[in-house]
DNA sequence: CGCTAGACCGAAAGCGCTTTCGGAATCAAC
DNA sequence: GTTGATTCCGAAAGCGCTTTCGGTCTAGCG
C-alpha cells in the first residue's frame, strides 16, 4: 500500500505541493477549479495528512491531555469516566485528539507534567481532584500551558476551573439532616490534602454551626474514598456510647459501606440511621436501601469543560473561566427523621 | 521562556546538532565523556524532544490509541475504564502515549479508523466489544495496522485478542442454577449484534441442553444493557402465567434492574427467584440482596492487553496472540434452590 | 616514523507538512 | 496598447528532530 503524500497528489495533479496543501486548507488564494480537483483526487486515493509533520509544521498540537488523578484505580471512579467520554466527544467533534496520561508514579508526576508541557504534544491539559496545594497546578502556570482544573485548589484565583460547590452541598447537607430533627449527625470525610475534602468538611462543620449543633470530633471520621473506609468508620462510630443518628458521606461509595455497616449493627439505614451521600452515582438506586445523595450536575461537564480549556487555548484569559455550580439533593430513602428515642 | 531545542544546547554546549541528538539517544558512536555532558546539559536546561518532530523523522508514533465503543455512554462502563487504566499505566511505563478516540458517530466511525490508521499518530490500536462482524476489524486489517481486540467477532481466527469465555460462562451458568433445582431459567440477553450478546445467548441455550431443559422463548429478552431495561424485561417475564424461578442476565447492570423487579412485585430475590449476573461488578456488593455473578477476570486485563499489542507492534504475528480466560463465580446472596411450590 | 584502524564527531539530507513570497497570467480600465 | 490591480500558483524555506556518511584525530603497530 502505497503511502499517499502530499508530494503524491502534488505528482498526480501535476501541481506544487505547497498548492496542493493550501487548497486542502481552504486557502483563499485557490481557485475554486483546483480547489475543487484537488480535493477530489485526495478522496480518491484517502489521502489523511501526517499529523506529526502537520503539527511539526503548524506548531499545535490540535489535542488536550486529560492527566488522570494520582491515586490509583481513579479511573475505575465514575467522574473520571464521566468526564473522559464529555472531552471525548467534544474534542472528536473538532477533530484533536484526547491523551490520557498517568503518571507512572506520584515521584514522577511533576516529571510527567513538564514533559507534557514541552514536548509540544498537546495545547491544554485538564486535571481533576487537586490537592489543597497542587504541583501539578503549579508547573502548568509556569510553563505557560492553558489548563483548566476539574476542582479547585486553595488558591484558585488566576487560572481555569470548573467545580462544584462542596462546602455549600454539606452545609445544606447537614441543614436537610437537621431539620429532619437529627442532632447527632456524624461525618465521614475524604483526606483533606485533598482540597474536596478540606471543603466538605468546612462546610459540614459551619452547617453544624449554622444549626446549633456541637461538633463532636467523636463522630467525625476522615478516610480514604472506598466502601470498605466508610463501613470501618460507620461499624466504629455506631459502637460509641452515643452513636449519630445521621451520617453524612463525603462521598456515595463510602456510603455504600456506611449502609452495609448499618445493616450489620442490625439497624435498618434510613430508619434508625440515616445515611446522606455525595455523587449522586446511578448505583445509589440498587442499594439497600436506595441512597439518597447530593448529585454533582455532571451530565454535560466534559464538554463545558473541553470548551472553556478550548477557549482558553484560544487566547481567553483564563480567569474569566471559573464556572461554579452547585449539588442538588436526590431524595431516595436512606434518609429519614431520627427514630423516637 | 525560552524554548530549548537541539538547536539551543549544540549551541550551548558548542558541537553539532546531531551529535547530541545521537548523544541523548545512547548511540555507540559517542564517547562516554560527551555523552555524559549532554545528558548533563540537557537535564541543566530542562530539554525535553519535541515529539512531533521526533515522530516525523523516526516514523514511530510510540502511541497506541484505544478505540471506544461505538454505543454512547460506554466508557461510564465499568470494564471501559479498567480497560483504559490497565493500558495507561502499562503505557507510562514505556513512554509511550495513549489515546482514547470517539467516533463521533456510528457513520464517521470507518472514517476515524482510516484517520487514525494513515495519519501516523499511533503505531497500534485496541478496541473493545465487537459485533459480529466488525467493520473496524476489517479496516485495521487492510490497513495493516496493529491491532488487538478486547472481545472477539465472530471471524477471529487471524487477528489477535483478548476475551473472556462468554459461551462456556453462560453455559456454566445455567448449570448451577439448574444444579439447585431451577428448570425455569430465564435469560435477559445483551443484543446479539454484539459477539458478545450471541455468545452468551449460545451458552444459555447449551446449557439448557445440557441439563435437559426446555427452551422456551418466552423467558428470553434481548434487550440493551441498562438497568432500566433489566427491570422492564423483568417485570414483563414475571408476569408470565408460568414465570422463570431463576433470571440469567448478561450483564450486572441488567441484573441490578432484575433485582429491582423482583422486589416491586412482592418477590425476595434469592428465595421466590434468583438473580445471577455477570461482569463481577463490585458494586454488586451492595445491591439488595448482594448480587451472585460470573466475574470477569479483569483485574489486570489493561496490561496484558497492552503486552500482546506491543508485541505484534515489535513484529509479532498476532494469531500467536490469542487469550481465552474464564469468567469466575461470585457467591453472593442472589441465587438460591427454587421454592418448594 | 609512517600507516592503518578505530573512535568520535560534523555536515547534511531528509521526515511530510505549512506558509510566505514573489512571479506569471489575467483582466479591467485608461 | 499600456498600466495597475487581481488572481492564482510555484518555489523554497522552514518546523525540530534523526540518521547516514564521511572526515579528522588519535592510538597502535610494525
Amino acid at each position: 500500500m502505497q503511502r499517499v503524500s502530499l508530494k503524491f497528489l502534488a505528482k498526480e495533479l501535476g501541481i506544487a505541493e505547497g498548492t496542493v496543501s493550501r487548497a486542502l486548507n481552504d486557502y483563499p488564494d485557490i481557485s475554486q477549479a483546483t480547489r475543487e480537483r484537488v480535493k477530489e483526487v485526495a478522496k480518491k486515493f484517502n489521502y489523511k495528512a501526517n499529523q506529526n509533520a502537520r503539527r511539526l509544521a503548524t506548531g499545535v498540537a490540535e489535542a488536550v491531555a486529560y492527566l488522570m488523578p494520582p491515586n490509583t484505580h481513579a479511573i475505575s471512579e465514575p467522574f473520571v469516566s464521566q468526564l473522559l467520554e464529555g472531552l471525548g466527544s467534544s474534542l472528536a467533534k473538532r477533530g484533536w485528539d484526547l491523551l490520557v496520561v498517568q503518571a507512572s508514579s506520584p515521584e514522577t508526576e511533576a516529571e510527567t507534567v513538564e514533559k507534557l508541557s514541552s514536548s509540544g504534544k498537546v495545547s491544554g491539559v485538564v486535571i481533576s481532584r487537586p490537592y489543597k496545594e497542587d504541583r501539578r497546578i503549579e508547573l502548568l502556570k509556569k510553563y505557560n500551558m492553558p489548563f483548566i482544573v476539574h476542582g479547585r485548589s486553595v488558591n484558585s484565583a488566576d487560572y481555569a476551573w470548573f467545580d462544584v460547590d462542596g462546602e455549600k452541598a454539606f452545609h445544606d447537607g447537614v441543614g436537610v439532616l437537621a431539620d429532619l430533627g437529627h442532632q447527632r449527625i456524624a461525618f465521614i470525610g475524604a483526606p483533606t490534602d485533598y482540597n474536596f475534602g478540606q471543603v466538605r468538611l468546612d462546610g459540614y462543620k459551619r452547617g453544624l454551626a449554622s444549626n446549633n449543633l456541637v461538633l463532636d470530633n467523636a463522630i467525625i471520621t476522615i478516610t480514604d474514598m472506598s466502601d470498605d473506609a466508610g463501613e470501618a468508620a460507620t461499624a466504629r462510630m455506631l459502637d460509641l456510647p452515643q452513636p449519630p443518628t445521621a451520617i453524612l458521606c463525603a462521598t456515595d461509595t463510602q456510603a455504600f459501606g456506611a449502609l452495609a455497616a448499618i445493616r450489620a449493627n442490625g439497624l435498618t439505614p434510613g430508619i434508625e440511621v440515616s445515611v446522606l451521600g455525595y455523587d449522586g452515582l446511578d448505583f445509589g438506586k440498587h442499594t439497600h436501601p436506595p441512597l439518597t445523595t447530593m448529585a454533582q450536575p455532571q451530565s454535560h461537564s466534559g464538554e463545558e469543560i473541553c470548551d472553556m480549556l478550548l477557549a482558553i487555548i484560544d487566547g481567553g484569559n483564563p480567569v474569566d473561566y471559573q464556572e461554579l455550580r452547585s449539588a442538588i439533593l436526590v431524595r431516595r430513602m436512606s434518609v429519614g427523621p431520627p427514630r423516637p428515642q
